[in-house]
RNA sequence: GGGCGAGUAGCUCAACUGGAUAGAGCAUCAGCCUUCUAAGCUGAGGGUUCCGGGUUCGAGUCCCGGCUCGCCUACCA
């Protein structure tokens, strides 16, 4: 309601100023009053134009209020404008009309949405390296991803989710030498070990070969610095030998590799799903070589000039590419191939700082990698993935890139936007690729690349000291402390899951005696998962999240149990009261129709006698611009013991405003704090209105509309944000 | 050295991208359960928005100069 409803002003005013002073201006600064009783929607547009206009902001502004009022800019839903301050223009809306908007505005969003599809997106996100469990950075990572997928496919697009899995990278090798060089199984002992480890710790309470593998992976790390230098120098190419063996396949350490990614990638996915976080497909670092994308990237790259082969300097022998200082620098692409930097003198000079894509002995570097991976995505390599089955969700499939795939198979790639949700830390890396499509000539598509970056998950040295690790006195002093799988430093996810569900599991016994086993630990477990969630999703993208146990396993205050306890509250209220939401909406609909009739007969603002609600609309009209009220809903709707009634009506009509802000800005937190403000104005309501003890039957019914519209929305945005709603808790 | 980000209440964070009196949650203190669930509500205290200049009707937000902190900056992958 609330974004149809600035559009629709903003329009207007542009029309006033065109018409008044012709002037032309781009788009109408919008916002919102610091308070209700200013209006609703505001503007400051009237400073901007004093100086072209050379007038005073508030003779403009009471100009175009006067215009505004009149007859070819009357605007459908608003109630009155009013100068106000040094030369604000505040805008009242006609709030019996917005709030049977927002009642209707579900089915509107819905048909809005049919008709005018808005592409087809890719978005990357989870990419845990297959080697170790998952820990709280990487929660952190995968919920941000699937909040914006929600987010993304709420606004209209068609997504696709993707998980890139590095199967390939050191980080495997390190965890295959840990099995067959450190604990010395051969590949066939591998082989029988997996499977039996992971149904052998699951069994037993343990998390299975994810958990595992942390613990060896970490021993591996340290077992390369440990004894004389030679025996450094051995297992280091021990690690290197590995990794080549790997890289190129075909060989049993590479099925050793494969085997135990494969399985710890299932856990992953389990984990996940713990979470409600589902792919669409999983694409391999393997594949990406030995369908020998590189190859198609390779030349592209030296055809547009993108790469050149450095002659001089420390890269000499590389094939490279220079960095642009400034993204913005433009026409990158027209210089042709570059043959170094040239310096003052005009001297030919070797580019120190350019970025190596393939190294002097014919290898790829993971840039180079990551360039034939994103043209791919956007349907610009010339070469695609073979596709397998991997995973069974409830209601779909997640599929898995294969050198050999099965005859039938949905398409992936040809994106046409695409995000990757990877932490900030990837940012040059991230900037490279971008650079390379750039000068690729294939600018769309940088311009629709998206780096969704966001800051890592550290640990508060007070929560590492909690996890027994020892803590330098260095670390100590400093505010958090970044986690690392390599040391085995840090927080997993299913501990956090399962700890967050011991916690509330007492809570619920206690609070829902009544109720079956099954019953509790489904409220526990909901419970559990929205305070993760949440507490991963409050924060803004750019901030760097301290981890704390106290913070985490909060229920109380700014926490996804908070928006669901509210949640249950309504829906304890239409229990108790034994009507529901759509009865309720019916009601509304016909107390909203039957005033159009009634208001011609009544003196203006008095429908109901015995309500307190209704008080004279003058009284809050000093400029004499507000309509008169009309109905009895506006009664119940005016007034200062209503005003937060209102409110709320006007927070549930503010959701398409937000999903498009959290959309515009690649940013969750929006609605995040949406959700928590709509619940923390519905507790507000809750306590000052009682709802099923009210007498007057028509204010009753609103107020079980006000409830009906807040459960509709809260429930709406939890879903959003990947968190459940609970019948009871 | 260069690049990116951050510095706001005791603590953790917001502030609709330049707008009106800088807001929440924790924590502290004082109240509220015979009512639709107290995972809640009401109230109080708590601020030189790191420092110094500048831009303008208007700056936590923009520009310049400092200070502090974090991350990135390998022909490893």
């Amino acid at each position: 309601m609330l974004l149809e409803m600035q559009q629709r002003l903003g329009e207007r005013i542009r029309a006033v100023l065109k018409e008044k002073y012709d002037l032309e201006i781009a788009s109408i600064p919008l916002e919102t009053p610091p308070d209700l009783r200013l209006g609703e929607i505001a503007t400051p547009v009237a400073f901007e134009l004093a100086r072209t206009l050379r007038k005073a902001p508030r003779a403009i502004a009471q100009e175009i209020v006067a215009a505004l009022g009149s007859a070819p800019h009357a605007i459908d839903g608003f109630a009155g404008f009013e100068v106000a301050g040094a030369g604000y223009i505040n805008a009242r809306l006609d709030r019996a009309a917005a709030v049977r908007d927002v009642a209707g505005e579900l089915t509107a969003f819905a048909k809005s949405l049919a008709s005018s599809p808005r592409g087809h997106v890719l978005v990357e996100h989870t990419s845990i390296n297959p080697n170790k469990a998952a820990h709280i950075g990487h929660l952190r990572n995968a919920i941000l991803g699937d909040t914006f997928v929600r987010l993304l496919r709420a606004a209209g697009y068609r997504v696709d989710v993707q998980n890139y899995i590095d199967n390939t990278g050191v980080q495997v090798a390190d965890v295959v030498v840990g099995f067959l060089d450190l604990l010395k199984l051969s590949p066939d002992e591998v082989r029988t070990v997996v499977p039996a480890t992971d149904r052998l710790l699951r069994g037993g309470g343990q998390k299975g070969i994810d958990y595992y593998c942390w613990d060896l992976y970490a021993r591996t790390s340290q077992w390369y610095e440990l004894g004389s230098d030679e025996e450094k120098a051995a297992r280091k190419k021990v690690r290197l030998d590995t990794l080549h063996l790997i890289e190129q396949g075909g060989n049993e350490t590479a099925e050793v590799a494969e085997l135990i990614s494969t399985a710890v990638l299932r856990r992953h996915l389990e984990t996940m799903q713990r979470l409600s976080i589902e792919y669409d497909f999983l694409p391999r670092e393997s594949e990406i070589l030995h369908l020998h994308f590189w190859d198609a990237a390779f030349e592209q790259l030296k055809q547009t000039g993108v790469l050149y082969f450095e002659t001089e300097g420390k890269n000499k022998g590389c094939w490279v590419m220079s960095r642009t200082g400034s993204p913005a620098e433009p026409a990158q692409n027209q210089t042709g191939p570059a043959g170094g930097a040239e310096d003052d003198d005009g001297r030919k000079d070797a580019d120190e700082d350019a970025k190596v894509i393939v190294r002097s002995n014919g290898t790829v570097t993971y840039v180079g990698k990551d360039i034939a991976y994103h043209l791919w995505k956007f349907g610009l390599l010339g070469r695609d993935f073979g596709y397998k089955r991997f995973f069974q969700y409830p209601d779909h499939e997640c599929w898995i890139s294969a050198e050999q795939g099965e005859a039938e198979h949905p398409h992936f790639g040809g994106a046409t936007a695409i995000y990757n949700v990877i932490d900030s830390r990837q940012a040059d890396p991230q900037a490279n690729v971008i650079q390379a499509l750039r000068g690729m000539g294939y600018t769309d598509q940088a311009d629709h690349y998206t780096h969704f970056s966001y800051e890592m998950v550290a640990l508060t040295p007070r929560c590492a000291e909690e996890l027994g690790y020892s803590v330098t006195e260095e670390d100590k002093k400093k505010p958090y402390i970044e986690v690392s799988g390599r040391k085995g430093f840090g927080v997993k996810a299913d501990d956090l899951i399962d700890k967050l569900i011991a916690e509330v599991q007492p809570l619920v016994n206690e609070k829902q005696a009544a109720s079956p086993e099954s019953v509790r630990t489904g409220i526990a477990r909901q419970i559990a998962i929205g305070a993760l969630r949440y507490f991963m999703l409050k924060y803004t993208r750019n901030s760097v999240i301290a981890f704390d146990f106290k913070d985490a396993l909060s229920f109380e205050g700014e926490t996804g149990p908070y928006i669901q306890y509210a949640v249950v509250r309504i829906r304890n209220i239409f229990r108790k009261g034994a009507t529901s939401a759509e009865a309720v909406f019916a009601e509304l609909a016909e107390l909203a129709s039957q005033q159009v009739s009634e208001s011609a007969s009544q003196p203006t603002g008095v429908l109901y006698q015995g309500t307190t609600s209704v008080v004279p609309s003058e009284k809050r009209n000093d400029d004499g611009a507000l309509a008169p009220e009309q109905s009895n809903l506006a009664a119940f709707l005016s007034g200062e013991e209503n005003e937060d009634i209102w409110a709320l009506w006007l927070r549930a009509g503010r959701f398409s405003l937000v999903l498009e802000q959290c959309v515009a800005a690649s940013e969750p937190a929006y609605l995040a704090k949406h959700a928590f403000q709509l619940a923390q104005e519905f507790a507000n309501f809750y306590h000052r209105h009682h709802i099923l003890t009210e007498e007057d039957p028509r204010r009753k019914t609103f107020l079980l509309a006000t409830a009906a519209i807040t459960l509709r929305e809260l429930v709406r945005s939890l879903e959003l944000l990947g968190i459940e709603s609970p019948e009871a808790m």
